[in-house]
RNA sequence: GCACCUUUAGCUCAGUUGGUUAGAGCGUACGAUUCACAUUCGUAAGGUCGCAGGUUCGAACCCUGCAAGGUGCACCA
């Protein structure tokens, strides 16, 4: 029974309960699967998505966690080896840009360092923030292996990842070529497909004479030196001209030679059927010329200014160029029309400038061959998509890839182990992870070998996530944990990771890295507003914690929130599993003060009637609950919980209870204080998972010397 | 342009393979209680399940078309 000073006589508080809780597992070592006493079912294996190391975990993390740790506990109470294993992605280029504003901010710029120095301001300033991280993990009550702890850039995940980068290059996989790629004039780099935006916006559109044609460009500024006229072979309008002719043209340069092409790629519709093409600045332009073995110049160099080849124009940014490029056109009675024009223009993710498509030498990895198995390995039901609808958008991705530029320009980040010629013009580059090359370059036979400056697109190493942490292919934990069993990331990443992982995994171990995909949708505020620092709508989940409990946030993120889809979270709704939190507290205030742990019995059958019916209803919702877990619907589980504890056990179950206790007779009394202890004890098991702090806390209470996370699920 | 998602009570959302009077939380209204509850309990109002067709004994759920909102992918100068 309990005494006055209990404290279950005041509230439930969570501030003073977490860290002695969190502490108390962790102390116990069973986050570690290895320790796990009973454990007679075989591993189970998350491998959490590392956060990136450049700020404090926000409330989408919270949802990670939450989703991965229950599904984690829920495993270890079924006695399976659970293993979490954490981590913390050093995530090149976001940090790097998260750094540079840091440094504008105090106003400083990165080019005040060398590539070296930089590259340890980052370190050390990525250290600090794994450092929030971890504590930001452990106060949300991530039950994660932390002696199994990975970062992107420890040595052994380096190691994997430059073994998969030469046995792709001698698998033909990789290569460098020059090819155009998106890049970004403020930051210096190239970027992948998937890390830039397309944005609509209205621009003029110019129509020019050349020679006897007409041509429409947008872009007037990248017209120098354009030699190439191109039509469309079944364009009657211009059937007088062939493949190949030569015309003398009056051109923005003076007086130059253009020569007729006829490629298909032209709309005979669009503008006047006729342009002249710049490979070096535009993609479909780039396709052309590589058809038909075209040569092009470079007219914009990486800073977004004009070159040489610009004469006059030379140094000129593109947009003041583009105006007077437009008066020069007008003085020579060149320019017939100007007219407003729609289209869509491709900005960079990080800083919404307009991506000016370059060629440089770059390293390439070949997608095709790597697709194919990924797309089979979903499409044969090995890995399955959660939601389903998921499964459509990732095979309209991968039928479509294109390869994946994996060089980036700037310092933070995985040095790319290899060795390129020194000579810009040639794009010879070979993999050398000992560094043992030296002399003059092969293919051009001027240029000497140098080590290639660049690092690895972030998604590269991350990409080999789930063999790289468990030591590939040699460790005995690859042995043990891999394949894995479930991914749970955000929807939005699955092409930048997931499908990456997928075919990386298959690629390099023949086996796919998980089988179960789980994506989450975005947090969005009460009123479905995306959440962001200058709207002033953000949730931090570290105070959110602390004003309303872990377990409440927890709650709030999981009850009614479907797989993929957005949800909205209002403060109110956390406020609410507050009181659920309390509700439970105070339900063990009522049963403690009515029946004792001591007088527990395990093997109990004396029931009355009616206990033996509330006993099946419990155990029948147990049994539901169980298969909700089992089928990955957190929302329906916790949602059944809390009716269940509440509105049954409490509202109808407790409320009766105090009828039988004052004037039933005994064996009712015996009965129905057996049914309190068991019912009790099953509802902190089954509500462990969601809400791990205040049901382990009560645990605690309960003349029990064990700790309720590696309990026994009770599925009767 | 192509694809995908969403559309259910004032708000945020559930609704697990189509099956009886469509559910929850919050909010609202009224009442009760402080007897486990820094409260809680009870009662109530509130929905043409986006629109229009179709399949079915039966549709919020399946099919077709449309509309609105959102997202992704790809692009033609």
């Amino acid at each position: 029974m309990l005494s006055e000073d209990s404290k279950f006589m005041k509230p439930y508080n969570p501030l003073d309960t977490e860290k002695r809780i969190y502490e108390m597992w962790e102390k116990s070592g069973y986050f570690n699967p290895d320790n796990l006493p009973s454990a007679d079912k075989g591993p189970f294996t998350i491998m959490m998505p590392p956060p990136n190391a450049n700020g404090r975990l926000h409330v989408g993390h919270a949802l990670f966690v939450t989703l991965e740790d229950i599904m984690t506990r829920y495993k270890r109470l079924c006695g399976y080896k659970a293993l979490w294993l954490p981590g913390t992605d050093h995530a090149g280029f976001e940090t790097q840009v998260v750094y540079e504003k840091k440094l504008e901010k105090e106003g400083r710029s990165r080019f005040e360092f060398t590539r070296e120095e930089l590259y340890a301001e980052i370190m050390k300033f990525t250290l600090e923030h794994k450092a929030n991280t971890e504590d930001d993990l452990r106060s949300m009550g991530a039950s994660c292996d932390w002696s199994r702890e990975k970062s992107t850039l420890d040595a052994d995940i380096i190691k994997v990842v430059y073994a998969t980068f030469k046995q792709m290059s001698e698998d033909n996989l990789i290569y460098r070529g020059k090819r155009i790629v998106n890049w970004c004039t403020k930051h210096q780099t190239s970027l992948s497909d998937l890390e830039t935006n397309a944005e609509t916006r209205t621009d003029k559109l110019y129509y020019m004479q050349y020679g006897p044609f007409v041509i429409a460009t947008s872009r007037p500024e990248t017209k120098f030196g354009d030699k190439y006229v191109v039509m469309h072979p079944d364009d009657t309008r211009y059937s007088q001209y062939k493949d190949g002719d030569k015309l003398p043209v009056k051109w923005l340069e003076g007086e130059i030679t253009a020569t007729v092409v006829k490629d298909e790629a032209i709309d005979m519709e669009f503008g006047t059927g006729v342009m002249t093409i710049t490979p070096w600045h535009d993609m479909a332009d780039f396709e052309i010329a590589k058809r038909h073995n075209l040569s092009g110049v470079e007219v914009i160099d990486k800073n977004g200014k004009l070159t040489d080849v610009a004469g006059e124009f030379k140094g000129l940014k593109i947009e003041v160029a583009r105006e007077k490029v437009v008066e020069r056109l007008k003085e020579l009675g060149l320019l017939v029309k100007e007219e407003a024009y729609e289209h869509n223009v491709i900005t960079c993710y990080k800083c919404n400038r307009i991506l000016e498509p370059r060629i440089m030498p770059q390293w390439f990895v070949k997608m095709e061959p790597l697709a194919k198995p990924a797309i089979d390995a979903v499409k044969n039901g090995e890995i399955k998509i959660i939601p389903d609808f998921q499964e459509k958008i990732y095979f309209h991705w991968l039928e479509n890839i294109r390869d994946w530029n994996i060089s980036r320009q700037i310092a933070w980040g995985i040095p790319i182990p290899a060795k390129i010629c020194s000579n810009p013009g040639c794009d010879y580059g070979a993999v050398d992870l000992d560094d043992e090359m030296t002399g003059k370059c092969p293919k051009c036979g001027e240029g000497e070998l140098i080590v290639d400056p660049d690092t690895f697109d972030t998604w590269f190493s991350s990409g080999q996530w789930p063999y790289a942490t468990l030591g590939y292919p040699d460790h005995s934990d690859f042995k043990k944990f891999y394949p894995t069993d479930v991914m749970e990331t955000a929807a939005d990443i699955l092409f930048f990771w997931v499908a990456r992982m997928i075919m990386l995994g298959l690629y390099r171990t023949g086996k796919i890295p998980f089988h179960t995909i789980y994506l989450h949708g975005m947090v969005r505020d009460g009123a479905r507003q995306k959440m962001s620092k200058s709207k002033g709508n953000v949730i931090s989940p570290v105070e959110i914690g602390e004003k309303y409990g872990t377990d409440a946030l927890r709650m709030a993120l999981i009850v009614g929130n479907t797989p993929g889809v957005d949800m909205a979270l209002a403060e109110d709704k956390i406020k609410g599993y507050k009181l659920f939190a309390n509700k439970l507290w105070n339900i063990t205030r009522f049963v403690l003060s009515n029946a004792d742990f001591a007088q527990y019995d395990k093997s109990f059958a004396d029931y009355t009637e009616e206990d033996n019916k509330l006993r099946e209803n419990r155990n029948n919702l147990i049994v539901d609950i169980t298969a909700d877990l089992d089928n990955y619907r957190f929302h329906l589980a916790s949602e059944k919980l809390y009716h269940y504890i509440w509105d049954e056990f409490a509202s109808n179950i407790l409320e009766n209870s105090k009828n039988i206790f004052l004037s039933g007779e005994d064996k009712a009394k015996i009965s129905r204080q057996q049914f309190l202890l068991h019912t009790l004890e099953k509802i902190l098991i089954v509500l462990h998972p969601f809400m791990p702090f205040v049901t382990e806390e009560i645990w605690q209470s309960l003349e029990k010397d064990s700790l309720l996370m590696i309990e026994k699920w009770p599925v009767e």
